[in-house]
DNA sequence: TGCGCTCTTGCGATTCAGTCTCAACTGGCG
DNA sequence: CGCCAGTTGAGACTGAATCGCAAGAGCGCA
């Protein structure tokens, strides 16, 4: 876990300090599949070292999510969390809504929908966001046999 | 505003009491056209009457969105935020980043994605929400005047 | 029309996530 | 090796949201 970690190279190449604060918060959302909340982070961090504190990890998620490493959902229950993600281009997201697992899906052609929007409401849309929530394969075989 | 407010007659008609703090919370949410923050519930409902609690607002607020007439936003700057809308089917908002206005757009022909990354992911998608964010006409005219 | 049973309300206390401050620290360059 | 700015951590603080409970108010029924 504390062998080199993507997310610690792109910090390298933005130009941050590698402290050991983020290499903790760095390495516990990369030991994650699904999302993760703050409160998830902090705790993980603190298991693993001497002690990070509150602010700094919301003060490391906020700028991973600047980079683009990590992305914040709102989960349907409102809650806050985050996925860690490619930075590369832009993508969306499926969330478990059982296990809490999250895959990336790429570019979806909302192209030609927000196009349809624009025309219809006059207004010039800058952003979206798309969270799609669902059964992973998973979650869904063992909802298969022993329903929740 | 206390002249008959669709809310209302949904709430009647839900088999729920109508009472002044609700035709109150009813009143505030029908008499804006944008999305609204709890708070700006709980102040309008306040200058309106007698006096409604924090926690009455919260409550109206929750009932209201379980019966589909209010449903919640969260905002790019992650507040939370409702808006009113039609129960009927459904739908989607597009909400001004400037003034905050909103629109509802119908249905917009997600079913096809949907099916591209329920065969992609294997995933099955149960729910999605889509946030479209952008400029009014009205405010995209004032920003060509005097930018912001 | 009046009564009573519940559902609702309102208030205060409480919780809890997230932010801010500030002195101490440390990573990394020279 | 030493310095300086970028970072950190602890805790105080903020403000939104929730909870509990006793008082109050709809609405149905007689």
């Amino acid at each position: 876990m504390t062998a080199e970690n993507p997310i610690i190279t792109a910090l390298g190449r933005a130009g941050l300090r590698l402290t050991g604060a983020r290499r903790a918060v760095a390495d516990a959302v990369a030991g994650r599949r699904g999302h993760f909340t703050a409160e998830d982070v902090l705790a993980a961090s603190r298991s693993r070292g001497p002690l990070v504190g509150r602010a700094t990890v919301f003060r490391s998620l906020e700028l991973l999510t600047g980079l683009g490493l990590v992305e914040r959902v709102d989960l349907p229950s409102g809650d806050h969390a985050y996925v860690a993600c490619e930075p590369s281009i832009h993508h969306h997201h499926v969330v478990c809504s059982r296990c809490g697992r999250s895959v990336e899906v790429g570019e979806l052609g909302l192209g030609p929908i927000l196009a349809r929007v624009e025309s219809a409401t006059g207004f010039r849309i800058e952003s979206h966001r798309l969270e799609l929530f669902g059964l992973c394969p998973e979650c869904r075989a063992a909802a298969a046999e022993r329903p929740a």
